[in-house]
DNA sequence: GCTTAGCACTCCCGCAACAAGAGTGCTAAA
DNA sequence: TTTAGCACTCTTGTTGCGGGAGTGCTAAGC
């Protein structure tokens, strides 16, 4: 990526021709510069600005005679370099956290509050992962009798998390036979992670040997997955925005929001970064993501518990708000999350 | 409703309109008709029959020089009396009850399963709710240190069902004082219902009572919510159909397929019905839903645990295809809770 | 070398006119 | 009740035209 070097004034007016077009969604000419914002230069040296600006690959027009809107890489430039990091407003901030400190004490409750403000704060939608454990060390397992041959496998790991399990049972168990293979099994494997786990299991057989299989199976499981959950809030905000009147355009954009696996593959990136991450127009490394901009960040308790949130929206976005909304509500759960794990 | 007459030919002829529509989302005139089915009488005759049809409020024309295209009513009629129960295809069947089968044995996975399958055998997006107990009964809790001040309670009902709340404490407590209590409350509280349960927390005081009261709260709310959890799946598909092609539709479908509380008015509705219902355009009942449809059915087990699944699409849907494949997973998911609570 | 005024040029957009095509509604006869 | 015939209506696509906005270029000014 080589960097552009620009005038002050090109700066000014490549920070100028962004402004407005997020703002109207609307290419901006030369004069309408120069009209509104007196640079005191005339709009002929403003022309001159934008033709710079566009062979420097930062706008374009959509035709000969329309005014220019910028391009993913003059988002990117105006990302890296001109944009004011603007804070949520203070008074935005208070209502946040107030609304964060009513809510019931539950991960489940913060992240779906987590998504319906985000996509408030924003004009995106908004997108959250259910944290993940980095190492699942076991804490506490149970094993409950719902029918006859159906038992219930209730698996508590060390981060709080839940994961439940149905066995189905060729032949009824009794409760206290229940309550015994747990009881051996609960002191064996709380603690254990996935790694340690098929050692301690050496000594077991028969059923208690069936369900601490299940037991790893399930850590195992719980290791590779990023996220047990997608929550989503806002889908029907960001239609609303011109870019997505268009049929195919609308696909799109409801094709990144519903997919999991586009998450998957961005998880590292941003969990590298432990900062917010912008990824413009799919960044080049993903095909269907024009005119599509992530506002992505981690939350989470370093090597504990991790997740993602974010904002997906047009690329015509606010970027310096949206970021700031991000950061934000990441600040909100890393706090709330730290006082669960320490 | 005053139910309407109609000749044999009418009956037919709009059998055939609907048909068309639905297929191709084409106005269909009288010329078509005649020619595309020998119907025995020329297109005179026909154009007769639709305008008595439209007369019937049945049909309509978007303008004076096109073809017909059914009404609400029309298609609500074509429900009630014309159409023919489609089964789903059975290899489809198979296919379907085959990947039921591969799945996890857990609810979740049912879920979220039903939603992919259904909005793949339908055109429309497919809905899901997780199941509500009818009357919460408490099997099992059990508690939790994660850290030093804060506790989890996990609640096992009787479906099988977890709960979970986290408590903060103001000082410590060690996992053998937790475990007591615990002991406690599961001798006395198991098998308890709402109901029953204050005054079976007559006896306990400080931390034990407060975990009973939690434990209540827990119990009611789950009593109240119809849903934890909104399973979706295939929004986009949906918004490939040409009905969806403008802006304001599209956010009407989202909105639909998005909102919470639409679910929780028609649920009552659904219940007592214990049968695919068909909602088309709102049913009068609903004003922003021009052009929608549902097809929803309850699935669960009577007087235990109950939910709701479906498709949302455009009122023009193949409905008899679309009811036949709601029926046959509801079908399933009746087969697979059966399993678990007898 | 940067800035500016002037001006031709390009392209979009909205509007109107027009023809083709599809389908209707009506009438009168079978 | 059905049918043929026919005028009428309305959409859709095409074309042409003027207005407007904005550009790009050139030549002159600082």
């Amino acid at each position: 990526m080589t960097e552009v070097q620009l005038s002050q004034r090109r700066k000014q007016v490549l920070r100028i021709v962004i402004q407005e077009y997020v703002e109207n969604a609307q290419p901006v000419g030369s004069q309408s510069i120069a009209r509104k914002y007196g640079l005191g230069v005339s709009a002929a040296t403003i022309r001159n600005d934008l033709a710079a600006l566009e062979k420097a690959g930062l706008l374009t027009h959509p035709h000969t005679s329309a005014g220019r809107i910028p391009t993913d890489g003059g988002y990117r430039y105006f990302v890296a370099n001109l944009m004011a990091h603007t804070d949520l407003p203070s008074d935005e901030r208070h209502m946040i956290r107030h609304q964060f400190h009513q809510s019931r004490q539950e991960i489940d409750q913060w992240l779906r509050l987590s998504t319906a403000v985000l996509s408030r704060a924003s004009t995106g939608a908004a997108l959250a992962t259910s944290p993940r454990s980095m190492t699942s060390r076991v804490k506490h397992l149970e094993l409950i009798g719902i029918q006859d041959t159906v038992v219930l496998l209730v698996l508590v790991l060390a981060t709080g998390t839940l994961k439940q399990q149905l066995i189905n049972l060729e032949q009824p168990v009794f409760q206290d036979e229940l309550s015994r293979a747990s009881n051996q099994l609960n002191d064996e494997v709380s603690g254990a992670t996935a790694a340690d786990l098929p050692a301690k299991l050496e000594g077991f057989t028969g059923f208690t040997r069936e369900v601490g299989e299940l037991v790893l199976n399930t850590l195992r499981q719980s290791e590779e997955q990023i996220a047990d959950r997608v929550y989503r809030h806002g889908l029907a905000q960001v239609l609303a925005e011109p870019e997505f009147a268009d049929g195919p355009q609308v696909r799109r954009i409801v094709q990144v929001f519903e997919q999991r696996t586009l998450l998957q593959e961005i998880y590292d990136d941003v969990m590298e970064l432990s900062d917010v991450h912008v990824m413009i127009a799919g960044e080049g490394r993903f095909g269907d993501m024009q005119d599509i901009s992530l506002v992505l960040s981690p939350y989470g308790v370093p090597d504990r518990v991790s997740g993602l949130l974010g904002v997906v929206g047009p690329m015509r976005m606010p970027y310096g708000r949206t970021i700031g909304a991000v950061r934000y509500v990441a600040t909100l759960l890393n706090e709330l999350m730290h006082q669960l794990y320490g």
